[in-house]
DNA sequence: ATTTAGCACTCAAACGAAATAAGTGCTAAA
DNA sequence: TTTAGCACTTATTTCGTTTGAGTGCTAAAT
């Protein structure tokens, strides 16, 4: 692996670069280095020049300091940080900031990215990531007149979904009870993939002279589980970028602004990863093309050991990565409290609950 | 009022050169014009520097061309504008892109908005605004176990909301159902405001034993409210706007991204201006301070005469408004056509129905 | 064997003068 | 009333020059 044939001085050259190039967003030269490092510029210059050979720095143009490469990140982000003490400030203002009530997990994710988005001061972001094994668990009928009710869902994730259905013909309140226990009786418990021709026959059965209705609200299932499917994206603090120069280019900055549009590439990336502890693609790691130039770091959200989303930032490459990780590490840490069903204790502080 | 004192020479010279703005989004000359009007170039300036005197119009600097200023634009608005004969493709590709699912007003407002950005070129909103006087119709409650159920409300606006509580104390499925009784009869019909001290002893008194879920139930139901007055702001094709000169500063460019997440003031414009049959908003014309530079079209979106949304794009000062306000006129009707409870032709088309 | 001082070299960025070009206002003739 | 013509203004472009940060390499010092 990388790394290992790097002596102590190389890597704190290396490190300090990095923190310098961090810092102020561009090459940093030899001369500059000797306030952090004792050596003389020289000696500093030759390492350099060899970091350049290894592949953990870069020479934007001939006569320029050295910026770090994505290799050179990628150590950093693997080897160098020790963990990152959060200032007891940054503490008290994710606690606050967290304190929002927080009915679903919808709104978590929003605010969570916000907090994210406010306290690296990079973009941020939510994602509920395309999750294709869902169920419901559970369905309700509500029946508001002849010829509409409402079909409550709710999901093996937890969340409940509502879906309006509007009938020409009409039926009367007794059968729309009825179709839920039939429903209940069906299709709990099965996700989409399963839902076959056989078992719709049956439900048709089921509700013998009312069967008509029974076509389209299987519609109104698929289409609640294709939505979640699609998963979701919210984005806090996309002006932030705008700071860093390496977004001043209107084509770079357009781009990420169509990437969020898409979304696909970004819930893809997640969806991928929803496993890991953490995500962390620097450059042309990350599949999304277009983010060649930028970081993408997320930490997933798990609810009783299932990934349900994920809290991210999005950030120019010389990202301050020790202050994101641990900022992540946080909130990701609070949200999974707040929901987990073992999390009590914490929830408890909250609205819903008596 | 403004622009009956304009002869016709000077409508027409006024028009050439707003056109001409719109078009290449540069300051125009004299010169320039003499291909659309058949003056010499030295007459022309004599009317542009009259038109200048008038406020029509404004000059950069000394030795540029003229510009429309925001007078200009309001007088080319209001009636210079013959009305916008949309080509074949255009109606052809609204009545593609609308033909998406369209089950409920969010999906349809996110929807339009996109489709008002592709169409127009700039960039596209959907909102609901902010209102005040929704009550709640009708209550359901939708059991889940002894600590939990889902309290399902019809806004009188036709959406269904949905809140997850969660007890500490269990309750059985019996009590649960006897609540949604117990709220039908006291506060369905109610706004927020109606809802008083003595009406919540009423609920306390009517559910006995079980006086203990009143509380948070009652909060849970001013939350709704609330979530509902805040209104909700999306946003398609935000990248457009990088295209047109005048975002190529990040300062306005940031200012714009920030009014889009802040959203408040642009909710506050839609809301106050509901009623009109289109909003028109040119520089300075609207209260988003940075807006100063843009323009901001939108059309509220009714049902039954109602508003319930509004569907806009935003766009530089130099927007080509015939195009802009045909579009939107355009997609106004359609939406209102759909959701309007009297559009059954076209409703009949969609999804959730029989 | 390392480290460092010194120096020639490179090249992007900053600077500045000059050229360019677009457009104007005004005057005087048509 | 219109237009041709011209002197004038000023942002923009161009291009050569300077500046300065930073390098690589060599030779001396440790």
């Amino acid at each position: 692996m990388y790394g290992r044939d790097l002596s102590e001085r190389k890597k704190q050259i290396l490190k300090a670069i990095i923190d310098a190039h961090i810092e102020a967003g561009e090459p940093v030269g030899s001369k500059y280095l000797m306030q952090s490092i004792s050596y003389s510029s020289a000696t500093i210059r030759n390492e350099m020049a060899e970091l350049e050979d290894m592949g953990y720095l870069e020479q934007p143009h001939t006569s320029a300091g050295r910026i770090p490469s994505e290799l050179g990140y990628r150590f950093y982000v693997d080897s160098l940080i020790q963990e990152y003490a959060m200032t007891a400030n940054d503490i008290a203002e994710i606690n606050n900031l967290m304190k929002v009530k927080m009915a679903e997990l919808d709104q978590i994710l929003t605010a969570a990215s916000k907090v994210a988005s406010n306290l690296t001061n990079y973009t941020g972001f939510a994602i509920k990531p395309k999750a294709s094994s869902i169920s419901i668990t559970k369905f309700e009928t509500f029946y508001i007149d002849t010829n509409n009710f409402v079909l409550v869902m709710l999901l093996s994730t937890g969340a409940v979904k509502t879906k309006n259905v509007r009938l020409q013909e009409g039926v009367d309140a007794d059968t729309v009870a009825r179709l839920s226990g039939v429903l209940n009786l069906n299709l709990a418990g099965h996700t989409a993939d399963e839902i076959t021709l056989p078992m719709i026959m049956k439900l048709e059965a089921a509700m013998g002279a009312d069967a008509r209705i029974v076509n389209p609200i299987v519609k109104s299932i698929y289409d609640v589980m294709n939505e979640i499917d699609n998963g979701e994206l919210k984005v806090s603090g996309l002006g932030r970028l705008l700071q860093y120069p390496e977004y001043s280019d209107k084509e770079k900055f357009g781009g990420i602004i169509s990437a969020f549009e898409q979304k696909d590439e970004l819930l893809d990336l997640v969806s991928q990863n929803a496993d890991e502890e953490l995500g962390v693609f620097i450059g042309s790691e990350s599949s999304v093309k277009v983010m060649d130039q930028s970081a993408i770091i997320f930490k997933p959200i798990k609810k009783n050991g299932k990934t349900v989303g994920a809290v991210g930032v999005i950030g120019p490459r010389r990202m301050d990565y020790a202050k994101v990780l641990a900022t992540l590490e946080s909130i990701g840490g609070n949200i999974t409290n707040i929901i987990d069903d073992g999390g009590r204790s914490l929830a408890e502080k909250n609205s819903d609950e008596i």
